[in-house]
DNA sequence: CGTGCAATTGACACTTATGTACATTTCCAA
DNA sequence: TTGGAAATGTACATAAGTGTCAATTGCACG
C-alpha cells in the first residue's frame, strides 16, 4: 500500500523543511540542501510538491494548526480562580506538545520578509489575544484591564521566545508564582501551584 | 577633499544595507541588489568593504551601539519613585531615537541563522536585564522580585517588537498607566504621567 | 595643464540555486 | 511475470549571487 520501499514522501520533505526552518530560517529551506540532507535526488522533490512555494505553504499550515489552537483551548479551560486560569495558560509555555516555541520564532522571523506570512502572524496574534482577554473578562475584569493584562502575558511569552533562551525547567518554574502575581495581581494558592507543578512532573 | 563628486561611500552602502535589513532581513542584504538600489556598479562596493561579511559586521556594530546603550541609560536615570523610573524606561519604547525597534527585530531574526549574532543578542539581553533589575533593587525590591519584574517589562517590550504592530501613539499611550501598575504594583501619580506625556508631546 | 589617486566600471570565472524533460528503476497487483 | 504507477536520477537551461582584475573616469592640487 504505502510506507514500504520508497524513501521519499511529502512528509519526509516536510519534516526536513521543518528542521531547517527551525535551525536557520526560511532562507535555509531550499530544495538542494534538503535533498542533500535526505540523501535523495534533488529533483525527486518535484514528484511530491509543485515547487518550493508549495512546500513553504505546507509549513505554514502546520504552524497555524498547532500553536494557535492549543493556546486558545488552554485560555478557555475551566478554572476556579484567575490564578488557576493563568496556570492553565502557562501549560503551553512549558509543554512543547502544546506550543512549539522554536517554530513560533522561526515563523515570526519569516514574517519580516513576506507580507503574506506577516498577515498570518498578525491574525494569529489577534485570535490569541482575544482568547486571553476573554479569560480575564470571565473573572470580572473590565475591558481595558482585561486587554492590557492579556497583552502583558502574551507579550512576555512572545518576548521570551524571541530571546531564544535555553533555560533549565527548574529556573523557569521558580519564576512561575511571581509571574502569576504580576499578571493577575493575585497571589496563587499553594494547592494551585502544586497542581501545576505536578502536571509538569516537577516537585517544587 | 571628501563629499564632492563621488557618489559612493562606506556610509551610503551601510545605509542601504540598514534599510534592506529592516525591510526584509539579512538575506536581503546582498551586494547586487544594494548596487541596483543605489544605482552604482556592484563591484564598486569592494572599494569600501572587503566583502559582504565586513558590511554585515558594520551593521551589527551600529545596532549594538544604539539600542543597548540608551536602554541602560534610561534604566539608570534619576527617579523619585518606581513608577517614575518605569516611565523613564518607557521613553525608549516610544522614541525611536532612543531605541530602534525595527532594527532590534531584524537583528533578533538574524540570530536564527547565525550563532555569532545569537551570542551578540544574548549578551545584549543580559546587559539590559541587569540594568532593569538594578533599577528595582534601587527601590528596595528583593533579588527574585527585582529579577522577575525586570524580565516582565523587558519581555513585554521584546514581545511587542516581535509582533511588528503598527499602532497609533494614542492607542499605546492609553495603556501606559495600566502597564506601570502591572509592572511596579503601584499606581502612578497623575503628575508623573503628565510629565511623561508632556515629554512625548502627547496631551492625554 | 597635467598628473596622481580615489572612485567606478565591465568582463571574467565561479558557485548555488531553481525548474523541466526525459530516461530509468522499483514495487505491487492483476 | 509482467505492465504500469510511483519514485528516482541525469542532463539541460536559466537565474542570481559572489569576488578579482585590469582598465577607465573624474577631481584636486601642484
Amino acid at each position: 500500500m504505502n510506507d514500504s520501499g520508497w524513501r521519499g514522501s511529502p512528509d519526509v520533505w516536510l519534516g526536513a523543511a521543518y528542521e531547517s526552518l527551525l535551525e536557520a530560517g526560511v532562507d535555509a529551506v531550499k530544495i538542494q540542501p534538503l535533498a542533500k540532507k535526505l540523501n535523495l535526488s534533488r529533483t525527486s522533490f518535484y514528484w511530491f510538491f509543485k515547487d518550493r512555494e508549495e512546500l513553504l505553504n505546507a509549513l505554514v499550515s502546520r504552524w497555524r494548526e498547532k500553536n494557535t489552537g492549543n493556546l486558545v483551548k488552554r485560555a478557555e479551560a475551566y478554572a476556579e480562580t484567575v490564578a488557576e486560569a493563568m496556570l492553565n495558560v502557562f501549560d503551553c509555555w512549558l509543554d512543547s506538545r502544546l506550543f512549539d516555541a522554536q517554530f513560533e520564532f522561526a515563523v515570526r522571523s519569516w514574517a519580516l520578509q513576506s507580507p503574506e506570512i506577516l498577515a498570518e502572524v498578525q491574525s494569529a496574534d489577534q485570535q490569541r489575544l482575544d482568547a486571553l482577554s476573554r479569560m480575564f473578562l470571565r473573572f470580572g475584569h473590565d475591558d481595558t484591564h482585561a486587554d492590557v493584562r492579556a497583552r502583558t502575558i502574551y507579550l512576555v511569552q512572545i518576548g521570551y521566545i524571541s530571546m531564544q533562551t535555553k533555560e533549565d525547567i527548574a529556573v523557569r518554574m521558580k519564576r512561575i508564582p511571581e509571574y502569576v502575581e504580576i499578571f493577575t495581581g493575585q497571589v496563587p494558592e499553594q494547592r494551585e501551584l502544586d497542581r501545576f507543578f505536578a502536571r509538569h512532573g516537577y516537585s517544587g
